[in-house]
DNA sequence: AATCCACAGGAAGTGCTGGGCG
DNA sequence: CGCCCAGCACTTCCTGTGGATT
């Protein structure tokens, strides 16, 4: 047993793809970002007044997933929190992780070092600590809200219209916003005022090309993985399958890294090209599989009955045929069925986590509907609900 | 040109959980 | 203790609508 033990942390240790597997991994900022200089210094400009003590505009920055957008961020953030000591703060706040005004809310609160419970107080009372909170300091805060589209999709822009007068209730602190987004579409949504106040400047990351990617990828390979770890092709397969997707630096970075970690427990020295075919196929798979995994009960019977339509070949497989299909598995269960109103949020939960792809048509006389296909192959929804369904036992009533 | 299907999807409300606050 | 809060997973009730068929 202990033997045991030794022989796999050994293994990790002698690593002969590794050097420093971290450098790898989606949330490490390194030291320097190549080919993004002109966003840095931009952001950089606009941030700088913070060390004189005045408040900079609002930023809004805009670019695809992948595109070095919050890593931008937070690096220029860290370099000007060495600079400015502790004249300024800032706050980092993931809208997609914390997708309503009251949790954006209470995450400010407690960067700016006010306690707040995580539930049972009024948001306006949120808001009143927060602000007393500010002038209690009394510096300029910088607040980053990433993935802020979520937010305002989900809650509106209420917290926002907060955040943006905040500086006209206040004397002694100062906030600026650094809102994020990759929905290119996203300000139609918000209030014209909020819209004008945090457009005070923009920035926009256009996707890496190949090229870039490829540079990237060569230099957190040098860091991260030992020198003679890597076969000739693996960088630039990862960067092509990469830039296809938008340029997706995210992307092609975990590529290398699911590639290193497959050659690393297949015993091999070397990372291959093929690993990272299999790495492409995992990232694919995994997508899927994990989302459908961690589904509420009804979310998962109602893809069950997507996917069984679609197994039968059902021609248009639409809100009304999945529903009844759908209370079909229910009584099958002995589960009580949600309506129909429910189902069809579903759906559209479903369409936009991309398992499945919903159009709205009209069918004319056969009224107006949705028309449903599975986006990600059937063997992967088979996957994620597989334990689901022996552990029901109806599985083969599904697949019949 | 009018009709009318099969839903879409908004609004408001319910009941529950997990937590305040005084 | 009683009352209040937010969030979630729903329900009930509802109005709206693109376009093939009449």
């Amino acid at each position: 047993m202990v033997s045991d033990l030794d022989e796999i942390f050994e293994r990790i240790l002698s690593s002969k793809i590794f050097k420093d597997r971290e450098k790898l991994l989606p949330d490490y900022v390194p030291d320097e970002l190549p080919h993004r200089d002109e966003q840095i210094r931009k952001l950089a400009t606009v941030l700088a007044p913070a060390l004189r003590g005045s408040r900079p505009s609002n930023v809004f920055i805009y670019g695809l997933t992948g595109t070095g957008k919050t890593a931008v961020a937070k690096y220029v953030l860290r370099k000007l929190a060495e600079k400015g000591g502790d004249k300024l703060l800032h706050v980092y706040i993931n809208c997609r992780q914390s997708n309503t005004n009251y949790r954006v809310l209470s995450e400010l609160a407690n960067g700016i070092g006010v306690k707040v419970p995580f539930t049972g107080i009024a948001t306006s009372e949120v808001m009143k600590r927060v602000l007393t909170g500010l002038e209690a300091r009394g510096r300029v805060v910088i607040v980053v809200l990433d993935e802020i589209d979520h937010l305002v999709k989900r809650s509106g822009d209420d917290v926002l219209y907060f955040l943006t007068r905040i500086n006209e209730q206040l004397s002694r602190a100062k906030v600026s916003i650094i809102g994020i987004t990759n929905d290119l579409k996203f300000t139609e949504f918000l209030d014209a005022r909020v819209k004008s106040s945090l457009g005070e400047e923009e920035l926009v990351f256009p996707p890496y090309t190949s090229a870039e990617l490829e540079d990237i990828l060569k230099r957190r390979a040098r860091e991260a993985l030992r020198e003679e770890a890597l076969e000739p092709g693996v960088i630039p397969l990862c960067a092509a399958i990469a830039a296809r997707q938008n340029g997706d630096c995210r992307l092609a970075l975990d590529l290398l890294l699911k590639a290193a970690d497959i050659a690393e427990r297949l015993g091999e020295e070397k990372v291959r090209v093929e690993h990272v075919r299999m790495a492409q196929k995992e990232i694919e798979k995994n997508l899927a599989v994990d989302v459908i995994k961690t589904m509420p009960l009804h979310v998962k019977l109602v893809l069950a009955a997507i996917y069984a339509l679609d197994r039968d070949r059902v021609r248009n497989i639409t809100t009304g045929v999945i529903y009844n299909r759908y209370v079909e598995l229910t009584k099958l269960l002995g589960v009580e069925p949600v309506t129909q109103r429910r189902v069809s949020d579903i759906i559209n939960e479903l369409d936009m986590l991309g398992i499945i792809n919903a159009r709205v048509v009209s069918l004319g006389r056969y009224g107006r509907t949705k028309v449903i296909k599975l986006s990600v192959p059937r063997k992967s929804i088979e996957e994620g609900l597989k334990e689901d369904l022996v552990l029901l036992g109806v599985s083969e009533l599904i697949v019949r």
